[in-house]
DNA sequence: ACAGGAATTCAACATCTGTTGACTTATCAG
DNA sequence: CTGATAAGTCAACAGATGTTGAATTCCTGT
C-alpha cells in the first residue's frame, strides 16, 4: 500500500520536470510515464488522468520558503534564480507560468493558481498592487529571455553581472510612481 | 491562376490570428481553413505543411515601420502595444514570440527570426547589447503580465496610466549601467 | 505455503492530427 | 462550344494521444 505512494510521488516528479519545462500540451503521458519508469496506465488510475497529474504538480508549486518583507524580497528572487539554472533538472515556478498560461486546457487553472498564490503574495509584502504587477511582469520577462530565448545580452546566471541586471530591474519596478 | 494567391493570402491571414494567439501546436490546420473558407488540403498543396504555413506567416513578422532612434524608441514601442488591444484580433509580434518560442516543432525558428531581425535592430538602436536585452526583456514580460496573465495592477490598455507604467520600465532597462 | 488483495501491466479503443492522391468543379483561350 | 489547365474538394491513410477494463504480477498476513 505504501508502494504504490512511492510510485504516485515518481510520476509528480517526473511530470515536474516535464511538464512544467516544455509545457502541458508538449508532453505526452507515454513520455512521463517511461521517465518514471512506469506504465501509462497509472496516471489515470492516480490522477485520474493527464490534467488531473498536472493540477496535483501545481500543488505548492508557488509556496515560498518563507514570507521576505520588502527589503529581503529582491534577494530571495535573486536567491529563486540561483536555484533553477538555465538548462537544470528542475525548472522553476516562473518557467511553468511561460509554459503553460495560455494552454487551451489548463492555462486557466495556472492563471488562477499564480493569481491566487504568487500575485497575492507580492501585493502583500509590496503593498502596491501596480508595483507587485510590475514586478511580476519584470520576473516574467527575465526568465523569458534569459530560459527560453537566451539572448546574448543577458549576463550569464549565477554571476554578479547577471545579479546586477535582475536587480536593476527589480528594484526599478519596486520604484515605480503613479504620474 | 490570381484566384489560388488570393486564397493563399486567406490562409496565411487566418493563420497569424490563430497561431500567433494561441500557439502552433494548438491550433489544427483544419481550424484555421475553416476560419479561411476552404478545404485543410489547400494548406499542404500551397505552403508544403503545417510548418510550411507557420514559416510564411513569419515572413516580415518583425518588420519595423521606420528604424526609429533611441529618442523615439520608447514611443514606437507604446503604439506597437496600442495597435495590438488585449483581446484584439490582431495578436503583436510579441504575443507570437510568447506564444511560440518554446514550441518542440517551430520553436528554434522564433528564436532565431527574434534573434535575427527584433534583437539586431534594438541593439543597432540603442547601441548596447545588455541594455537592448533588458530592452526586450521589459517587452516580453509586460506583453505576458498584459495579455496572458491580465493582471490586476497592470493599467487598461490605451490609458495614460498603461503608458506610465511601460515607461517607467522601459526607460529603466535603457538606464542600465553595468557595476 | 498460500489465499487475497493491492499494484502494475497489457491490449485495445476512440479520437484527433497532418498529409496524400484521386476526383470534381471552375476558368478561359481558341 | 469545347477542351485544357488551374483551383479546389473528397475520402482515406498512418501515426500519435488519452483513456479504459481485463489480465497479470507482486506483496503481505496468517
Amino acid at each position: 500500500m505504501n508502494k504504490a505512494l512511492a510510485t504516485r510521488e515518481r510520476l509528480l516528479t517526473e511530470a515536474r520536470k516535464l511538464l512544467w519545462s516544455r509545457g502541458y500540451s508538449n508532453v505526452s503521458l507515454r513520455e512521463i510515464a517511461q521517465g518514471a519508469g512506469v506504465d501509462v496506465a497509472l496516471v489515470s488510475r492516480y490522477f485520474g488522468g493527464k490534467r488531473g497529474l498536472f493540477e496535483a504538480t501545481l500543488e505548492g508549486a508557488f509556496d515560498a520558503p518563507s514570507l521576505p518583507d520588502e527589503a529581503q524580497l529582491v534577494d530571495t528572487v535573486l536567491q529563486m534564480f540561483r536555484d533553477a539554472p538555465r538548462g537544470g533538472d528542475t525548472p522553476s515556478s516562473l518557467q511553468l507560468i511561460q509554459t503553460n498560461a495560455n494552454d487551451p486546457e489548463v492555462g486557466e487553472t495556472v492563471r488562477a493558481a499564480q493569481s491566487e498564490s504568487m500575485q497575492r503574495i507580492l501585493e502583500e509584502i509590496i503593498g502596491d498592487k501596480e508595483r507587485a504587477a510590475l514586478f511580476m511582469s519584470v520576473l516574467m520577462g527575465f526568465a523569458m529571455a534569459e530560459k527560453t530565448l537566451k539572448l546574448d545580452g543577458i549576463a550569464v546566471p549565477g554571476t554578479p553581472a547577471f545579479e546586477a541586471q535582475l536587480r536593476h530591474l527589480m528594484v526599478a519596478a519596486l520604484r515605480y510612481e503613479k504620474p
